[in-house]
Formats: C-alpha cells, sequence, structure tokens
DNA sequence: TGGCCATGTCAACACTTGTTGGCCTACAGT
DNA sequence: ACTGTAGGCCAACAAGTGTTGACATGGCCA
C-alpha cells in the first residue's frame, strides 16, 4: 500500500482546511478538495462521512490561550493583540471559521462559543466591574475580528501593509481600554 | 396590466437584497428570490440579466455621507459612529455587501472602493498629519466594520444586547483616537 | 372588433453538487 | 502460491443551479 489511511485523512484535512478558508462552506467542493490530494472524492466520503463532519472536522482546534491575567494589566491590551496576530497567521481553521461564520451558522455558533469561553473569563478576570464584563468581551471581539476581517478577508490595502508593531501599538490601547479601564 | 414593469423590477431588487442580506451571494439563489416576489424565475433574468447583474445592482447604493469635517473635533467619532449604526439598519445593501464581500471578490471589491472613497477623504482631512491618513481610515474601518460583523452577522450576544448608545460611548473615543489623536 | 405589445408562465437545457455502491489492485500473512 | 483486506477508482444517482426559448394572456390603441 502507498500511503497509509491515516496521512491520506490528514491531506485532506489539509487541503479541506486551505479551501474553507478561501471559498468558505458552499464554494469549497468536495471535488475540489479530493482533486487538490489528488485523489477520488468518494475516499473524502468514506474518511469523513459527509461534508458537515469534514468542515466540523476542519473547523475544530484549540485556542490555547496565554496566561493572560498573570500579565502586568499595562500590557494586557499589547499581549493580547500580538497573541491574536500570529494566531490568524499560524492557525487556518480561525480564518476558516471566520470566512464560513458569515454565511454558515454552525460555524457562527462555534465562533460565539469560542469567544464566550476563551475570551469572557479573561475579560471577567481583569475588568474592574464583573456586571460588565461580557459587554467589554464582546467589545475586544468587535476590534479584534474586525481587524482580522480587514486585514485577512477583506485586504483594505493600508490594513495589509501594516506591520505586527504597528498594529499593536494602535489598538493595544483600544482593547485595554475596552477590558480595563 | 396588473403591475408596471419598474414595480416588480423593484419588488425583485428588495426580495434579493433581503436574500443576498441574510444568506450570501452562494446560497441566495434566483429561484428563492422569485418566489419571495411570487413571480417566475424567468422574471428574474429577463429584468436583470444574469444574477452577477442582479447582485451588482442589489449591491448599489451611495453611502451619502455627512459633512463630518465641519463638525466640532471631539464630535467626530460619536457623529460617525451614530451615523453608521443608523446606515447598518436602514440601508440593506450594507449588509449584503458584507456578508457577500467575505467569498464574493466583486463584493470585497466594491467595499474597498467604498472605504477608499467615502472614508479615505475625512480621514484626510481630519489627522494631523496627512500621510498616515491611510492608515487612520483603515483602523477606523476595522473597528466599524469589526462592530457591524459582531453585532448584525455572528451577533455575539452582549454586542446584539448594547444600545445605540452604549455603542456610540464605547467607540466614539476608539474612532476619535484613530481618526485625530 | 381586431391586433399588438408588455407582462408573465412553463418546460426543458446543460451543468454542478453531495453521495452511493460496486469493482479493482497491490501488498501482508499464511 | 493463495487469499484477505486496506486503500483507491469509476460510474452513476438524485437533487438543485442558472439560464433559455416557446408559448400564453390581458389590457390598450386603432
Amino acid at each position: 500500500m502507498r500511503r497509509t489511511s491515516e496521512d491520506t485523512k490528514a491531506a485532506i484535512l489539509a487541503a479541506a482546511r486551505e479551501r474553507f478558508a478561501a471559498d468558505g462552506y458552499e464554494k469549497a467542493t468536495i471535488r475540489a478538495i479530493a482533486a487538490d490530494v489528488g485523489i477520488d472524492p468518494a475516499m473524502v466520503m468514506r474518511y469523513f462521512g459527509n461534508k458537515e463532519k469534514l468542515f466540523a472536522a476542519a473547523a475544530h482546534f484549540d485556542l490555547h490561550f496565554p496566561d493572560l491575567p498573570s500579565l502586568a494589566p499595562e500590557e494586557v491590551g499589547h499581549a493580547m493583540v500580538r497573541h491574536f496576530l500570529a494566531l490568524w497567521e499560524t492557525n487556518e481553521a480561525l480564518q476558516v471559521l471566520l470566512r464560513t461564520g458569515v454565511t454558515n451558522e454552525a460555524a457562527a455558533e462555534r465562533m460565539r462559543e469560542i469567544f464566550a469561553t476563551q475570551l469572557g473569563p479573561v475579560a471577567a478576570r481583569l475588568c474592574p466591574d464583573p456586571s460588565s464584563a461580557p459587554v467589554r468581551a464582546g467589545l475586544a471581539a468587535s476590534q479584534i475580528l474586525g481587524m482580522a476581517l480587514t486585514r485577512y478577508i477583506l485586504r483594505l490595502p493600508p490594513v495589509v501593509a501594516m506591520t505586527h508593531d504597528e498594529i499593536v501599538a494602535w489598538l493595544g490601547p483600544t482593547i485595554h481600554r475596552y477590558l480595563i479601564d
């Protein structure tokens, strides 16, 4: 046998992530993904059951958030922006979720869940008034996702041209204010 | 004749805007739009040629920006946030663009164009250093579009729950800092 | 009344999609 | 050498898509 089953399964997953991230849920076809791997579409079905399950597998990932509250409060905004920048460019699954979450309700739900379980607790620990934590987390999400949207999806030229340091310098204080002040 | 041609054309356009805004480009089918109006899909083709042209017609609109520079600089951030909130909830075409711009390159291009021609000049007039205007406009766009994304598309609960006044109070200073400080 | 054109319907087309079941093929263990 | 089986291919299906052309119909003008 040329390849082990796990090999092709992983190859399919990688190709699926790329296609979902680039095209969104509907335009990313099983046939195209299979062609990328160089196999028959039927193999995708054999290994993942159907398109929804393939998508779920491609969109599944862990955020492995750093221990933000242990940082000096003054540094939290900058650290969070820097962390997310690295995440967007490393982990394709996040771009998958953003691209598909706009038209696919399951992906949108998953995105809500991630920001509730990941950003929520951080905000709850940092902010002065615990009752304002959800709103503060939402505000931070709006700025972070807005940056991702304009930089990686819509590709507004001036936003694409910014360096990591510039982005951190501009967004850091905003996130700081939303979460803490 | 029951209806004039302009009537049905307008009805199709309204239904198309709703479908495109709710489902995105690929999931919004000509057949569904026609069914909403209660006519045959062939009518849509007769009046708009093809799906792309229908989409172009549905996504075409004017921002009619207010005269922001004439405001007191301290008020610009608040005024701009308030203006955009009203726009998002009034003009369905903006939601069309945001929803489709994520997977449709033509819509993304149109969005880039809008923010270049509408936000760019405002930033150029307001900001202290003209050479930083594009970056500043991009930053403002990232926050404004991020708010629209989390509130109207992803529907993060705490963001949906915020009132207009709360949003203006939180985002106003951010936009102000991005554009002017 | 008769004809004409705008408004609309119907049925079908060519194509793409996800999905299925049967068939092949090469290697592992006996 | 023989066989079982894991890995893969092929052809086809039913459903849904944008799109097209032929056909109906009702109201206006002559």
